[in-house]
DNA sequence: CTAAGATATGAATGATCCTTCAGTTTTGGA
DNA sequence: TCCAAAACTGAAGGATCATTCATATCTTAG
């Protein structure tokens, strides 16, 4: 849809001085504030540039067009999701099914809800600019993780991790979104935190049952 | 983030005479043409125009604006969808909980995929107006279709049939949208189709056992 | 066949926006 | 203190776009 030189994508330069690190970081909020105020169809490089208190001009020293911009902003978002869950996956190394089911869901909504505002933001960057170079990097790294964390749950074998582990992705990443853009009622997200980690579990019980004969053992 | 006198959304005049009524349609698969090649942001009156072969003052006279247009787009789309489940969900009532949890899922799938093309091209509008009011409607209206039938499911007795129904729809939605985003994979889409379904078993199993001692009774 | 209504045209208008660059201000080391 | 590098400024160029309206063409009832 838009895919550009990469090189056109990069931040220009790296700020030196204190000050310009605290412009970038002053632009870097600001995007997102307008972002969500006007959507991106109305997010303007001088929106931008008097949100943050700062000259348009400044805005183009440190990328160098608007997508760019954006492009920044996602990545950092998404980073900061593909380590928390990373770290999340750490911790379940070795642990039973449900608590693996459970964990996973609990964390990737806890990383998505400690910036729902950030989060929301990048959704409808999603839309404009072609994510999914960036998406599928991120998205290859959770399934692996997930994957392998999945091979070593003692207490269930299931049958086709790889699957299994890119289905969790979709489930987890696409509830959430859905919920998280259908608007802001509390009560979705009340219900989502409650039901995301059965959904989980539920699949990866029935997933780890099927090969032989399902017994339903898993914690309850 | 946009929210309009709804007079202002609504087609202007409804075609009279056979060759305006070619004219909207072209009007409105060029539409959905130019959504997928070019993007929400690339969206012009005028290019919509060229690619229906009509001129852009024809385009205004069925639709006071370009919002007006993409909504009538989507709304059709929602259409189709939610009458898709409907029905599908009358096929369901009274079957066993795995048969209407596959049922689902494949129904959905199967709505989604019957035009990949124009699914697609609404995720992209999304970003950029406020469709949250007809999403929801759309959305109100399939929980409480999927909850009713929850609840006359002979082999198992759902705890709280709202809140499965409200998740069902997310995992849903949420599973499908991302996986169609995240690009052309047909890999993707055959372990979606083969996952989907358990998915929704699953959770549903899940969510049935567990008022009482847990059985996993349901066919297998 | 004809007139009235329906439909189509597309140049022109006015607005918005991205990006540049010549010039100014600030910073930090010598 | 002084200056070269680093940051910042914002008006202006150049492009795109949504929307209008005066005009032209087509359709159909009578």
């Amino acid at each position: 849809m838009n895919r550009p030189a990469p090189d056109l994508l990069k931040p220009r330069k790296t700020p030196r001085q204190m000050r310009s690190a605290v412009t970038v970081e002053a632009i870097h909020t600001a995007t997102i504030q307008v972002l969500l105020s006007d959507g991106v169809g109305r997010l303007t490089t001088t929106r931008v540039a008097e949100r943050a208190g700062v000259s348009v001009g400044t805005m183009y020293q440190y990328y160098p067009n608007k997508q760019a911009l954006l492009f920044a902003i996602v990545e950092r978002q998404l980073d900061l999701i593909v380590t928390a869950m990373l770290t999340a996956t750490e911790g379940l190394e070795g642990r039973d099914l449900q608590s693996v089911a459970e964990g996973l869901a609990t964390a990737w909504l806890e990383a998505k809800m400690a910036d729902v505002v950030s989060s929301r933001a990048i959704y409808g960057i999603a839309a404009e600019f072609d994510l999914s170079e960036l998406m599928n990097r991120a998205k290859v790294i959770l399934v692996e993780a997930i994957s392998s964390l999945l091979r070593a749950v003692p207490d269930a074998r299931i049958a086709d991790p790889d699957s299994a582990a890119f289905m969790l992705t979709a489930l987890l990443g696409g509830s959430v979104r859905v919920v998280m853009e259908a608007g802001t009622a509390e009560d979705d997200f009340e219900r989502l935190r409650q039901e995301l980690p059965r959904a989980c579990l539920g699949y990866l019980q029935l997933v780890a049952c099927e090969p032989s004969g399902c017994a339903c053992r898993s914690g309850e």
